[in-house]
RNA sequence: GGAGAAAUACCCAAGUGGUUGAAGGGGUCGGUCUUGAAAACCGAAAGGUCGUGUGAGCGGCGCGUGGGUUCGAAUCCUACUUUCUCCGCCA
């Protein structure tokens, strides 16, 4: 959501910004919200004007009345009564005009960053760098459910039983596995000075309708019933929900924040639920970075934060790249965003993995994330987030990098704490 | 889950229908005293948000949140949220 002054003073710069997100529709847009915002303000100055003037007749007959002035009191409020009938009417107006800003604002996509290459659409989004060295396999890698059921570690026949598709049991090792990997990716993120947070899975419709748009709402979201609850789809809404409405004295920042939670997702629509393993999946658990800080130091959040994620796979012997969101691609809350992609040496390709963005204030504006500087000057903070680690997705790229020719799966020495010291799981 | 009490500015707190942006404290800032500080005393300012105006300013909204009653609401009604106390249940 950006700022509606820079539609008042500079309506060319959104447009042309709309235009190199290749959504021509929405040009129209600008103008259309420009108008009812004059109209609006326009319709504000006599509101108040009438309101004034209400207020202060208002007080008059206090003053007749303890004077004992019945009269001309009574006269008065006839006349105040009429009033209060334009008003109200006025009123009616001013707050239609109010919510159809709003939902203009709320679709008029955010000013991409100058570095953002300009793009129709995901087929041209840019890698920008490889890292880690692929190791080529000489043997046929198998799918990875094929992997996990090697070890006994996954049956998503009784999920599906239990639950329907888009569930799993993870067992013994893998399960073991799992979990390592959240331990040590939270470990690595206190390490990075993050501080770590275990927030509510579940939140209440304002904070969802706070945090995501109504589409997203319908394509993503469990409600429970009866409650006013909905599960979290990623502990990036409760971790921003958290800060919804506050004015943090600017000294405080960075806030660097990690979360733990699962994440629920319906994902109605896009590409489905795929039928045959956990790449996309209802239910998953994810180690997640937040980083609220000031507009300055954004862009350098930005870039530490995606990078903190290719580190923390190569530690894990899984080569990334990382992919830039292209204009057209990005979402439009976004200013900046990528995605990390992990190696896949059985499809061989890479895919994603993580996905970090920087919202700049657009998210702040929109839920008053407020920053205090010394001078007692207000401003909007600028908001990032990304993904440490997603399993059981980030597994896939796991097992397949690490898996041994006699069905073996090596741990890297970063994880083996966390396995109980083994360096290696063997088939069972 | 049941019963009761409560929510006022940075904090504490007064205020039950009529100049209440809201008494009084604390805190903050300045001063006196002091080598410096504390204490004490004297004094001062500001307090959210939106609109409007070149500007000093003017005005709207605003006392947990949303509705309502009224000429007028911090004050009355209503729903919700949260906190506290007691009872019940439970990892």
């Amino acid at each position: 959501m950006i700022d509606i002054k820079l539609i008042r003073e500079n309506p060319e710069i959104v447009k042309d910004n709309i235009r190199k997100k290749f959504q021509d529709d929405k040009l129209a847009l600008v103008d259309e919200v420009k108008k009812l915002d004059e109209d609006y303000r326009n319709l504000r100055v006599e509101v108040d004007e009438l309101r004034a003037k209400r207020n202060s007749g208002a007080k008059e007959i206090g003053k007749l009345l303890k004077n004992g002035l019945k009269e001309e009191a009574e006269q008065l409020k006839q006349s105040l009564a009429t009033m209060g009938s334009q008003i109200e009417e006025l009123e009616a107006t001013e707050k239609k005009l109010e919510v159809e800003i709003r939902n203009i604002m709320f679709t008029i996509p955010n000013i991409i960053d100058k570095s953002v290459p300009i793009g129709k659409d995901d087929s041209e989004n840019v890698e920008v760098e490889r890292f880690g060295e692929i190791k080529e396999k000489n043997f046929e890698i198998p799918y990875h459910t094929d992997i996990m059921n090697n070890f006994n570690g996954i049956d998503i026949d009784s999920a599906r039983k239990t639950s329907g598709q888009g569930f799993y049991y993870l067992m013994g090792d893998i399960a073991r596995l799992h979990s390592a990997i959240l331990a040590y990716a939270r470990d690595f993120m206190i390490n990075k000075g993050f501080n770590y947070h275990i927030p509510p899975f579940m939140i209440r419709s304002d904070v969802v309708t706070g945090v995501m748009s109504f589409a997203e709402m319908e394509n993503m979201m469990y409600k429970i019933e009866v409650e006013d609850l909905y599960l979290i789809g990623t502990s990036e809404h409760s971790m921003i929900g958290k800060y919804i409405d506050t004015i943090t004295p600017d000294i405080k920042m960075p806030l660097t924040l990690t979360s733990y939670s699962p994440c629920f997702r319906k994902e109605v629509g896009a590409h489905g639920i795929e039928e045959r393993g956990v790449y996309r999946i209802h239910q998953f658990e994810k180690q997640e970075m937040v980083v609220i800080c000031k507009p300055d130091d954004s862009m350098n959040w930005y870039e530490k934060m995606w990078r903190y994620s290719v580190e923390l796979f190569l530690s894990l012997g899984i080569p990334v790249r990382q992919l830039e969101c292209c204009s057209g691609d990005l979402a439009d809350l976004k200013i900046k965003s990528c995605d990390i992609e992990a190696w896949s040496p059985r499809q061989q390709k890479y895919f994603e993995v993580c996905s970090c963005s920087n919202l700049g204030d657009a998210q702040a504006r929109r839920l008053q994330i407020r920053l205090q500087g010394e001078d007692g000057k207000k401003y909007f903070a600028h908001t990032l987030n990304n993904t440490v680690v997603a399993p059981p997705r980030m597994l896939i790229a796991f097992l397949e990098n690490n898996l041994n020719e006699d069905g073996s799966l090596d741990i890297p020495v970063a994880l083996r704490p966390y396995m109980g010291g083994q360096d290696k799981i063997l088939k069972k």
